[in-house]
DNA sequence: TCTAATCGTGCATAAACATGTAAATTGACT
DNA sequence: AGTCAATTTACATGTTTATGCACGATTAGA
């Protein structure tokens, strides 16, 4: 948190910018522990060279961001940053972490802090280049036949090594969710390798964007009994959230979690 | 702790450099007790010698181990591309694809033709992520715990994998090559890897750009018994040229492979 | 319009910088 | 041993850089 190279803080904005991300002066002059003034100065020079546009309140990268992913063009990537950053707050260092594939489990990766202590597992391809795009996290891939659907691999050589783990916290990417269907997915082998995947891991969440609750799929994981926590957006209408906790889910809303923003 | 060869603190930053960690002047001073005067010279060498960047309070690596692909990326990707085109051309349909880590093996995944008949496997993330955003070739992906130099897993499980496979054709990954020491690498464990992967290949070849063949590196992984092509590029001097034929390898002339351009 | 946040500029301070010089160390040769 | 050249070091010098604070100007939003 507190030092490092000073020029390397701008060298940060810059990789930030560089991911599309925008700049809020005020939070970077938190993070870093200097004035505004300073993270003024670097904004300024980043702006002279053409790296960004400056705003009231902070800059804005000026080009399309370098998007290894179709989905974090969307408008949805800031609310599915939200529910990441929701996630990151649960997670303790040492643990073993397992990101399934899902693009707001890709939004966790860049959130993780700096020199967490922790190992990551996943079977998704893009997650997997952006934990090594990182370079700071020990990473373990699962590999088999991919699933162009699931972007990653599903088959029962990727069970087989799951079962092969003791995973501390696992975040399961979903398709659907309803108090009667419980979690379901859209892929046979996909449901498969999932229920596998919550067997072995302690804790079991789930990151959930509110449209999630009105989608059908036709393979079910599992139910409440399956999952020790949904996270989920402060707009869930009340009808929803009613059902699920009736139906025994347990329920972390983004504002419990994160109470300034 | 205090002393021990003078030259050898140069050595000791230039390794920590190489990790990819960042280098504080006055950290450095009072680890090795020497004046920061000292650290700074070393530090002016080392980045005349284009093996840092030097930063206000201290100096970083200028390319981070982690993602030596996507910065190796781009840069002398026209020579590469001209190798891998020449890949391309060996390939036939229907047969059994093995891309290892590599810059110059990524080259090959954006220049298959559209409908080919092929299965792919690699061991590289980013080849991976190349292969599934084509979307029209299925893929292998082989697991393990991912080593960031490589790019990809080339641990135990990852062998495991590879015994399990009849490979058709193997685009081999190398880091140096010459007459006497054979083909190299700098990782022992992706020399392991290698190796398996060459006895499990019905085709081997490997794609070398010129200045491989001054490099050195410490693992040795075969000689010309252990492949069965390498294509190198019109401007390879006639001396290595030469002495790779001695040592007995099949060369493959940029030129003999693809006479219009 | 008014208010509060943000911005730009000037200035002082402290840290880090490059440069020069002399002392200390090393290695080789007589 | 003794000497010499080359290297490396620490210290002193003046310069550059980054920072924080104070001030007034500008902007966004009510």
């Amino acid at each position: 948190m507190s030092n490092s190279l000073p020029l390397s803080r701008r060298d940060v904005i810059e990789a930030r910018l560089a991911e599309g991300r925008q700049i809020v002066a005020a939070s970077l002059a938190v993070e870093f522990n200097v004035s505004e003034d300073a993270v003024r100065r670097d904004l300024r020079a980043l702006a002279a060279e053409g790296k960004c546009r400056r705003v009231y309140g902070g800059a804005l990268p000026l080009l399309t961001p370098s998007q290894p992913m179709s989905a974090r063009i969307g408008q949805e990537s800031e609310r599915k940053r939200a529910l990441a950053r929701a996630a990151v707050a649960m997670i303790e260092p040492g643990e073993f972490l397992f990101l399934d594939s899902g693009s707001t489990n890709l939004e966790i990766v860049e959130l993780l802090p700096k020199n967490l202590e922790a190992m990551i597992a996943t079977n998704s391809i893009d997650i997997a280049a952006a934990v090594m795009k990182r370079g700071d996290i020990p990473l373990v891939l699962i590999g088999g036949a991919v699933n162009p659907i699931v972007g990653g691999s599903v088959d029962a050589s990727a069970v087989a090594a799951v079962e092969a783990m003791n995973i501390g916290r696992c975040f399961l990417g979903v398709c659907a969710i309803s108090a009667r269907g419980g979690i379901s997915v859209y892929e046979h082998a996909d449901a498969i390798f999932k229920r596998t995947l919550l067997r072995r891991s302690a804790a079991r969440i789930a990151l959930i964007t509110s449209e999630k609750f009105h989608e059908r799929a036709p393979h079910r994981i599992g139910g409440a009994a399956d999952i020790d926590w949904l996270v989920v957006e402060d707009d869930l209408p009340g009808d929803d959230e009613k059902a699920a906790i009736e139906a025994g889910f347990s329920l972390l809303r983004l504002r419990d979690v994160t109470p300034s923003s």
